[in-house]
DNA sequence: GTCTATAAAATGATAGAC
DNA sequence: GTCTATCATTTTATAGAC
């Protein structure tokens, strides 16, 4: 019987490797931040030795960086199909990323650690979430003014401050479901949103579909 | 002309030595987390050496619990007297909270640093800050049913629900406050509230006092 | 692409003098 | 109460063999 064994030294291919690599040090960096987490410690996760990692990724920060990237731009390929075969609401399309983010537990820790380890000016991945935060809450707004032309929203809010609002709920509520004992998360924001929703106001009726 | 120096190998009595301790701690953590402060860099910002720090705290987990603990005790007390002098609204109480923040941001982040790394099980924080958002959704929870009795605020809202989101809210808010560029925390979390409000509810009169 | 060996620095903590 | 000296580890990173 063959088994298929982590068997010390075994070459991979480069792209291969580098996805293993990425996955443990999500895995990591999630746990344990980027100053908790030892390169060994993400070596060992592989089955790979200290320099075997760094041929790969040249230090820490670039692993780290590589970490988030490519998180983001998963992330950014989901949100960008959901767009393309419907037009949800901004109602419907939180619901649906919450809905998401509840299957991936260590994602959102991940970005929930490093997001607040990031305010350090020092620490590599500062630039790189101010960027995302402001990026994120510009979409959100222009969303949200789409929704309120279409009467899916109050009109009298004000649709930047709405973003970040509702941005802040979000990783909050991330924040204490990663907790024990965990909110109810994707309960707790969807009631928060349907207080937007003008009292006439259905669903709109595209609704994301769940594709976990 | 004397000038009080910092002159090394200078005793100071205990109780002002950790005084100074904790405040350079909570510095340093509030900024690098715990992972990523030495107790070097705590030993120098106090000006005094390393084994020196220890002789006060015997190892870098009861310097944590330390800073996290005497801070809590501080705005307990706060809370505390809030309470005792007046009797707030939850949301003139919160809105306080936040204005009182304002004025903190190294408090601020430490618990928005340290709280996230929290969530690692082996963090020497992990119990405290499990504890402490239980305690604060409860002691929340019950604020928000004693308003909704005397008609101010919606009582359809389920308060442990409630209770929650608020906490999320004010969490994420501040994450974005202490980013660059920084969110108006206090505006967007009043303009939150006010939609708790009900119609024809006014401001308790009882809006608490900024001492800061 | 992966390893062993190793360097160079940092870190948490202890022992003992003053 | 504070320091110097010191230790044992850990950690990031490099050099060079296979």
């Amino acid at each position: 019987m063959r088994v298929t064994e982590r068997i010390e030294g075994l070459r991979l291919p480069r792209t291969e490797r580098r996805q293993q690599i990425l996955a443990a040090a999500a895995q990591a960096f999630s746990e344990t931040g980027f100053h908790g987490t030892s390169l060994a410690d993400v070596a060992t996760r592989v089955g790979v030795s200290q320099p075997g990692l760094l041929h790969h990724y040249p230090n820490k920060q670039a692993l780290i960086l590589a970490v988030l990237g490519e998180r983001d731009d998963e992330d950014s390929r989901y949100l960008e199909s959901t767009f393309r075969e419907s037009d949800p609401s901004v109602v419907d399309w939180l619901t649906a990323l919450c809905r998401r983010n509840a299957h991936r537990p260590e994602l959102v820790q991940l970005y929930t650690v490093t997001a607040a380890e990031s305010l350090d000016p020092a620490h590599p991945a500062h630039e790189f979430f101010q960027t995302r935060y402001q990026r994120i809450r510009t979409v959100l707004a222009q969303r949200i003014e789409l929704d309120q032309q279409k009467g899916r929203l109050d009109p009298a809010l004000d649709p930047g401050g709405l973003a970040a609002e509702l941005v802040a709920l979000m990783d909050g509520l991330q924040l204490q479901w990663l907790m024990r004992p965990p909110v109810d998360m994707c309960a707790l924001l969807e009631q928060s949103l349907q207080r937007l929703v003008p009292a006439g106001s259905t669903t709109s009726g595209n609704e994301v579909r769940e594709d976990a």
